[in-house]
DNA sequence: TAAGCGAACTTGTACAAACAAGCCAGACCA
DNA sequence: TGGTCTGGCTTGTTTGTACAAGTTCGCTTA
């Protein structure tokens, strides 16, 4: 019994809605009609419609039965954050390779960016990202110096590096932070993208930050338009996508 | 005592996350010591720090201190979903006017995406949208037909529709799913905004419910490159954001 | 017929208590 | 010196209770 009942309930309930048990626009049963069927208290059952509330799957309103708004289901954290494992997990097969890796002195936008002091060494990287043999996705990233060096010691060909950053050093990613917009390929983006200069480009950067807190790494991230979107659900108690102005 | 305790709690910690007495990185007190603090239960704390949490402002593992990962102020869903008050809200004058309304009835598509029966009436709206005059999005909305009527009555030059919709007809958009990728502006696109054919453009395809889980509109927004971001923070507990592959 | 009222139902908020599980630092031992 | 271990602290999970606030729907009444 290492995971939550809770999380049971929430998952047997979200099987339910994407098979089709509740319909989009259904009701679900109330929390008390829950509680006696699954023999928890009603705020264990709180607890677990949270969950599909927070996944967009379900809306709620006081004094009103809760209702069915999607039925798709959402990508795990890692799945997001990382290429090789979302990829994985659509059935595609990823691959990727580094095209350079130096080291030098940062600058005072990425010292902030990454709460270093400027000057302090990082790691700056780029990889082509391809799905299925195709190339989608152009990444340019930074790496915080202390952990560099076991950036640097990975396969240049090794699929996922989140997963080998957490079986070689445990790191572990955490939180993430992402700015979304759409830019011109430049040159190079457009020779390794194979697509004309100009063309549009998805743009993603990111920074991403261990369990501590500490900020990891910065990557600026191009991938091919049509071969990737992203997609959020939200309502007006949990709304984490956010528009800004450009630059 | 209109807002709930635990959101008060949640405002007055976010001020102060905001303000700087905790900065990026630092730990917040306890959960004992806030509750303590504010003479309430330690139930109505975490339901407090949840509503920071979901906003990505701070992070938590079980057995260490919570700590701050960011300090800025995130948008209401009204924000997101309307134009007009996401522009006064960061201090641009936002314009806009419409350029056709058409009724007709719906394809098969479009039918599944507002749950409607194929063939069904659907109102068209074709809208540019500017920021302090400069045009930066052009909008192609589909309503569905029991909402057309109050849409056909708006004042073509209305600023924000979401809300005369609500002063007119009662309608609240609730809920909402977002598909964001980039495409090339096509030789409307690129008319209407004033940029070169083929420029990269950002699109935002979106569909939005009525509180009672009723889908209301259905809407393709292209926005100039540069003129708009997206920004969302994401964490291992809480991940809305999900990367698809590309239609 | 249509408006209004109210009772039953449902979700939201708040409190209190207990135990589980993970983290951290200082003490201890080799 | 370096590693291990333990005890206290902190967050996570669950139960139970009570009341507040909003919705729904049928019944009454004008």
């Amino acid at each position: 019994m290492t995971v939550a009942r809770y999380e049971q309930i929430a998952s047997e309930l979200r099987d339910e809605i994407v098979r089709g048990d509740y319909p989009i626009g259904a009701q679900l049963p109330s929390e008390t009609e829950l509680a006696s069927r699954y023999a928890v208290a009603r705020g264990t059952i709180r607890q677990a419609v949270a969950v599909l509330a927070a996944e967009g799957l379900v809306g709620s309103r006081q004094g009103a039965r809760r209702i069915v708004l999607g039925s798709e289901r959402s990508q795990s954290f890692a799945e997001l954050h990382s290429f090789a494992q979302w990829a994985r997990s659509m059935g595609y097969r990823a691959s990727g390779s580094v095209l350079s890796s130096r080291r030098r002195a940062c600058t005072a936008a990425e010292a902030e960016r990454l709460s270093l002091t400027p000057g302090e060494e990082i790691l700056t990287v780029l990889r082509l990202r391809r799905l299925d043999g195709e190339p989608v996705l152009v990444e340019r990233t930074v790496y915080a110096g202390w952990i560099a060096p076991a950036v640097e010691k990975l396969d240049p060909e090794c699929e996922s590096v989140t997963q080998e950053l957490y079986e070689s050093v445990g790191l572990v990613f955490a939180y993430g932070e992402h700015l979304i917009d759409a830019v011109a390929a430049g040159s190079d983006d457009a020779r390794l993208l194979g697509v004309r200069r100009g063309s549009p480009l998805l743009r993603q950067r990111r920074t991403t930050t261990s369990q501590e807190g500490r900020p990891v790494e910065w990557s600026d991230d191009r991938y091919r338009a049509g071969s990737v979107t992203f997609s959020i659900r939200n309502s007006t108690s949990a709304n984490p996508l956010v528009r800004r102005a450009g630059d």
